[in-house]
RNA sequence: GUGCCCAUGGUUUAGUGGUAGAACGACGGGUUGUGGUCCCGUUAGCGAGGGUUCAAUUCCCUCUGGGCACCCCA
């Protein structure tokens, strides 16, 4: 017995076939228009960098386990990029000095994590990365922030099917201070509020007791994220009236409803991310569509991370939307249907006598020049034959060229959606 | 890394302890110059290994592959 070799894709990797490949670069020409939009320039980064790079700050996950990794020839230990930000960030640090500030980046990229494949996420998976480096001012959080909107809207979906929700780390950090938590139990008590929507909030508050929150605090913030009401938060506790986090929130809601957004954008004490560099304003974006109801992708202010790369720092603020996420919303809203059942740009020409083979090859070249494109038959077909073809695979137009046609010196354009003929002089 | 589910032509599937039927697809024809609906034909299958059995696609085990949830994240 010969061995067989499996011709799948290998696992947690799609092949896009042209009907799937549609779909992708429709998303991310919608992406990549959106960006330029706002002035952000197009950069890529090599596909490998050295795994150090992620085992030094990614996280055991992303920089660890899921790491697909391998030596190189000189015993230098390479990875396949799991995430874009040490990259950027690594290309910034090369030109932040003498770059005019702020330095408006986007790239869209694959990446691979070696993680168990599941609805909404693949080993291999795209991701448009926009960040702003450079720039401290809430101006730079607010346009990050209107371009994940805007990079939803793009798709038009209908009202209603989409929320960004908001928060700030610092306004978390200033209720973990008031209930005066350690600090070695911050980042367990932050990875608790980050599934306050998901597990039983009885399971939460067991081990919230747990990590020794004073109870007074520990009143505070369950209360707060019962209630999830900044307002009646500030005036319950005074504290909190100096507070950025407060102040930053408040504001951003203000700008973006002034931008046109109301209703689009909310402030909710759930999102935390669960990254730890997040230090200023975050944000999720969630589809609201009862069978897909997740977080399609987010982002926030990182202005501490740069440091960990022992260049100088900068601030920076981003957001990173996966291609999968976003198909999935696409999918649950009926959004990619028009796409899909999109007719070819493309003509089919099809061979209907063997004798016409030299005139239509020839017609073929010269209708390529004036940029038409061109599918030639190179098999004999009948008319009935050619046009079941035409219609199988999509193309929406086909062009008519027999003996009768080049007698007469001309050809025929069959439109494939109505039906009707145009006839055209060679 | 943990848990659950699944495996039959190219695809979606029915079914059985005595080796399998359908639909769709592809290809050809009905129709020697007009498609999308119709009719006919052709094509092609029990993931791999082991066990139980007279006999396994079917029951059991292992592997491989796939899916989903958790972890984490896009």
């Amino acid at each position: 017995m010969k061995k067989v070799i499996s011709n799948q894709a290998p696992k947690g990797t799609s092949d896009w076939f042209p009907k799937e490949f549609k779909i992708r670069k429709y998303i991310f020409d919608t992406w990549r228009q959106v960006c330029l939009r706002y002035g952000f320039e197009e950069y890529l980064s090599p596909i490998i960098e050295s795994a150090e790079v992620y085992r030094a700050k990614s996280g055991e996950d992303v920089g660890g386990a899921e790491l697909m990794s391998f030596m190189d020839r000189g015993g230098r230990e390479l990875a396949i990029r799991p995430e874009m930000t040490p990259s950027v960030t690594r290309m910034i640090s090369q030109i932040y000095l003498a770059s005019p500030k702020p330095i408006k980046y986007f790239s869209i990229a694959n990446f691979i994590r070696n993680e168990k494949p599941q609805r909404g996420r693949n080993r291999e998976f795209w991701q448009l990365n926009f960040d702003i480096f450079g720039s401290t001012s809430l101006k730079a959080d607010w346009e990050i922030m209107q371009m994940s909107l805007d990079i939803v809207l793009a798709f038009n979906p209908p009202k209603n099917s989409f929320v960004m929700y908001l928060n700030n780390r610092k306004l978390i950090d200033g209720i973990l201070e008031l209930a005066q938590a350690d600090k070695d139990n911050k980042i367990e008590v932050v990875r608790l509020l980050d599934k306050w929507q998901k597990l039983d909030q009885v399971v939460i508050k067991d081990k919230m007791s747990d990590l020794g929150l004073k109870k007074k605090g520990e009143k505070i913030l369950f209360d707060f994220m019962e209630s999830g009401d900044l307002e009646s938060l500030v005036k319950a506790i005074p504290d909190l009236v100096d507070n950025d986090g407060v102040k930053e929130i408040q504001e951003t809601i203000k700008v973006l409803e002034s931008l046109g957004y109301k209703g689009l954008v909310e402030f909710n004490p759930a999102i935390i991310r669960g990254f730890d560099y997040y230090d200023g304003l975050i944000f999720e974006v969630f589809d609201k569509n009862r069978d897909n109801n997740r977080a399609m992708f987010g982002g926030g202010r990182y202005n501490g991370l740069a440091e960990i790369f022992g260049s100088q720092s900068f601030p920076a603020v981003g957001c990173a939307p996966g291609d999968e996420t976003m198909k999935l919303f696409l999918e649950s809203w009926g959004l990619l249907e028009k796409i899909i059942s999109e007719k070819k740009d493309c003509y089919y020409l099809p061979l209907l006598a063997e004798e016409l083979s030299d005139k239509l090859f020839g017609l073929a070249s010269k209708l390529r020049k004036k940029n038409c494109n061109i599918e030639l038959g190179f098999e004999v077909q009948k008319v009935g034959k050619a046009l079941e073809y035409a219609n199988k695979k999509g193309f929406g137009k086909v062009i008519i060229c027999g003996e009768d046609e080049i007698k007469k010196g001309l050809y025929k354009v069959k439109d494939m959606l109505n039906g009707g003929e145009e006839e055209v002089k060679i």
